[in-house]
DNA sequence: ATCAATCCATGAAATTAATTCAATAAAGGC
DNA sequence: GCCTTTATTGAATTAATTTCATGGATTGAT
């Protein structure tokens, strides 16, 4: 078997030129390397070095393990630094669930500076999840969950990152958009825009139309936000989305944000992640940067 | 230190799926096993596994260094079948010295069997030594000698390969073709064209025109062979090399060889290697070949 | 729920491997 | 020829790996 110390004593006798000095460049007295050379040998079944006078000269073995050593070891002396850095949590792969589709827009603000702050995290975003994004964070499918579902669980972490209200946007031209709030029953002749998502995951239903036993009149699904706000500005629907996110779009578009009911809905976003992962650097940087990126825009 | 054998256990361990089938896979017990990895995790500095009821999970670290043993593994593997070829003398390299300009003809005969049989032999040959064959040799530029002049040291061996006889060539239309012989006397008149050597290693004046104290009209020197025997067929001149040689070339061109003087001059050609490597297969077969390769030619 | 089977962790003992020490031999420089 | 430097060798020492014996935890089946 060669091992690694084999190509390291090949490449320091190379640099070297002489067993005693390579001993000394290895922390090693020179009779502990002249053993392991000889094993060496012994182990191959050839010489690696021919003796000359008091030289060693690489044989055909010798030049080839020498190529090898100059090839792999640089290899094993990266791939410690890079584990020392995992180990230190600065380097890792982020992959992020979203189980808030508006959010997107947010987390890309979130994201910009944490790239910049931790080149060696490797950032991913996945949206769509077999097993719901609870079972993904289980699974090691993510890392970090965005959700406004927290569903506690023991060898989970949750913590709020941002609150916002969820309102209603309509055109601005829109009947609706001078009221100060929006009743159920106001929707019951409007079309409602949502993504693409159960029912049962949409505020806008279960805390709003549902306890009122009410509808709107048709009901469409559109996968991206831009799309979806271009069409209300287009008249063409109504939607529910997070207020800044609709401040945001009003400079560009023609559209407004009314409040949904007389208390308005609150929501809260929550991170989460596996209790084991808590302490690593990386992640708890993300939940730190995604904390105070929500001030901005609140 | 990531070592040779961290990465064969992580590989197996993800190849199993379990320590216990990866301790049998790697012929160890499960507890040693459990050992090594534990010391592993604890130099690193970061968990490799993690454990979640029996069952292993790799983390960054390890699914990185799964990655890093998929790469190196393969490469310590092949260059352990490499220098076992290299040992059992069936890999290497084949420098191949020429201090006999002609001989390069009779030398591709040689090898291009030699390469079919040896794969794994890299064969390359070299006509121009700063301190001669000799010291090419010695100083391993080259593996092979091939010489008219054996000059014996120790630490060499020579063999001879074939006997020639060196003839003069001359347009088959020249006055002393038909002549059963030629003497010094007669090339006085003539244009000799040689290869650009020193006079002390033509045998033409060493033994033939030297002893008589003769010298040709003039001298000119010529690389190649084809070149030199073209301009010998158009009348530019007349040379000296070996018969064989001359009645191959004889089928093509209007060129005659006629013996240089009542008895010829015979030569002799000689391969040399280093004593320390006689006995290296790959070049045993080699001095075999070249001697099998010679029935052919005289 | 209980039981058996399977798997991993651990400490101490045993084995094996690596290293040093001390002595020797060989080669190169003056 | 003598002195210095360098490599080899065998025995002693030290360090490492491996095994043995055991216990705890999890999984799947009865």
């Amino acid at each position: 078997m060669i091992e690694r110390n084999h190509l390291e004593i090949v490449r320091e006798v190379d640099r070297c030129g002489s067993l005693t000095a390579a001993a000394e460049a290895l922390c090693l007295t020179q009779s502990a390397l002249s053993h392991a050379v000889k094993k060496l040998e012994q182990q191959l079944g050839t010489d690696v070095w021919v003796r000359e006078g008091r030289k060693l000269r690489p044989t055909q073995s010798g030049l080839y393990l020498l190529s090898l050593a100059n090839r792999l070891l640089p290899q094993f002396e990266h791939a410690e630094e890079l584990v020392g850095q995992i180990a230190r949590g600065q380097r890792g792969s982020l992959r992020i669930g979203m189980e808030c589709h508006p959010c997107y827009q947010w987390l890309l603000k979130v994201v910009g500076p944490y790239l910049e702050q931790w080149p060696g995290v490797d950032v991913d975003v996945k949206q769509r999840f077999q097993f719901g994004g609870i079972g993904a964070l289980f699974g090691y499918d993510i890392d970090v969950l965005v959700t406004p579902d927290p569903l506690h669980r023991k060898g989970l972490v949750f913590e709020p990152v941002f609150d916002y209200e969820q309102v209603l946007v309509v055109p601005r031209s829109h009947p609706l958009a001078t009221k100060p709030w929006v009743e159920p029953a106001d929707l019951e002749s409007e079309t409602l825009i949502t993504y693409p998502v159960d029912a049962e995951r949409l505020d806008i239903y279960t805390r709003f139309l549902v306890p009122a036993h009410s509808s709107p009149a048709r009901h469409k699904t559109i996968e991206t936000t831009d799309i979806m706000l271009q069409m209300v500005a287009a008249g063409r629907g109504v939607s529910a989305l997070p207020r800044w996110l609709v401040e945001e779009y009003a400079h560009q578009m023609p559209i407004k944000p009314v409040k949904l009911g007389r208390k308005g809905i609150d929501k809260q976003i929550f991170l989460g992640l596996r209790e084991r992962d808590a302490n690593v650097d990386y992640l708890q940087s993300f939940m730190a940067m995604a904390r105070k990126t929500t001030w901005g825009l609140v």
